[in-house]
DNA sequence: GTTTTTGTGTAGCGAGCGATACAGAAAGTT
DNA sequence: AACTTTCTGTATCGCTCGCTACACAAAAAC
């Protein structure tokens, strides 16, 4: 996919196409999918129409590609969090103050593309919405097995509702996005997320090796 | 406003204003500012367009009222919540339960309208976003208020950060929003309202009335 | 140098957008 | 009845949307 088989053949393009697909991600990622305009791409991204659909296809699959690089640029954090941390816990209590710095970096635009970019669910992108919709679910899956795994290693009650507490992490992650968009800053962000973990649900005995 | 002062002159209104109105706030709530068309609401409000803009002004007037009667009608138990109940933790409690259910009523729009109507900024509708910002953190503020009467009472530690835990409440209301938008139903979100209680902080000492 | 291949710039397509001009219809006023 | 006032339906306006036809430019292949 990288290496260049060899010489290409036509006019060498006069442009470098992930430098643009990174200016499509921060349209994309600031105004939202309908919000950005072909013109609006054309602008930030320094190239023709022409040139745009030689190169990404149409401004579906250049929202597509933007989501994925996305994804693996701003969005990783959180997977990177549940996989590292030895506990739960403590992978979501490193996802939601990853989360408030990543939320609010300065000169980039503030909370996550994936809660943000396509609310708007016009009929014609309804495709968009459901796409989006099924990442944060998935995302959703990921921190419940993240909490399965807690409760099986006795590190939460074994009444825990999995279900539900991911959904609340989900929520809070999704609420703080909005916050950071309105405005909200990284302390008050990073405050909002140590009150966030107070929910976690304790365990009767804290640990039953000390007599 | 509503009394009229005697009876009109020319040819009467053949379309009910208030109706007309309920599924204008219906359309714009389902599907935002922007992607609502002046086609879509005069095909759900069973008018056409010379009617709509003689009634209502024009689409941003129109948007606006629909917001007005929104709160009155559909946003306003978070006010009412925390104005009846005798606590912060009482209201709060209370409003997220209700935020859970209201979020999810069949045949309505599902998650609320001030968050989600217009979460797609274009630059043409920068108006419309600021306005509903303000609406958000207005809200904050009052939740803020809440929680600083507790703190007073002695209900809350002295040491209570109380923008923090009104900001904490907001995300996670935001959190609900999008999460029923996404299609979690009322008892999941029920459950998160609850987890998300357990991060309200205890007073050191429950109560210094029994010796 | 000629041919082939590919990218670029101009210019414009049909469609939908928000909004309105205009003529006619339906009520009260006289 | 005639007149005035207000609302309604048709038929657009100018504009922007996503997208592309077409001629020209710039590289490799021969």
């Amino acid at each position: 996919m990288v290496a260049k088989e060899s010489k290409q053949r036509g006019r060498p393009r006069s442009f470098d196409r992930d430098t643009a697909l990174e200016k499509a991600i921060r349209s994309f990622w600031e105004h939202g999918y309908e919000s950005t305009s072909i013109s609006d791409l054309t602008r930030e991204m320094g190239i023709s129409a022409p040139s745009l659909y030689a190169a990404f296809g149409d401004k579906r699959a250049l929202f597509e590609e933007a989501v994925t690089v996305y994804g693996r640029l701003y969005g990783g954090f959180i997977t990177r969090a549940l996989a590292e941390e030895p506990t739960g816990r403590r992978g979501v209590e490193r996802a939601l103050r990853e989360a408030a710095a990543e939320y609010t970096v300065p000169d980039r635009p503030r909370g996550c593309m994936v809660i943000s970019a396509a609310l708007n669910t016009a009929p014609a992108s309804a495709e968009v919405a459901a796409s989006l919709r099924q990442k944060r679910q998935q995302n959703v899956r990921e921190i419940e097995r993240a909490v399965r795994a807690d409760i099986a290693a006795g590190d939460l009650p074994p009444g825990t509702d999995a279900r539900a507490l991911a959904e609340y992490v989900s929520a809070i992650l999704a609420g703080m996005s909005q916050s950071a968009r309105d405005g909200t800053d990284r302390h008050t962000l990073e405050a909002v997320a140590d009150l966030a973990m107070n929910a976690w649900p304790r365990t009767e005995q804290p640990a039953p090796d000390t007599p």
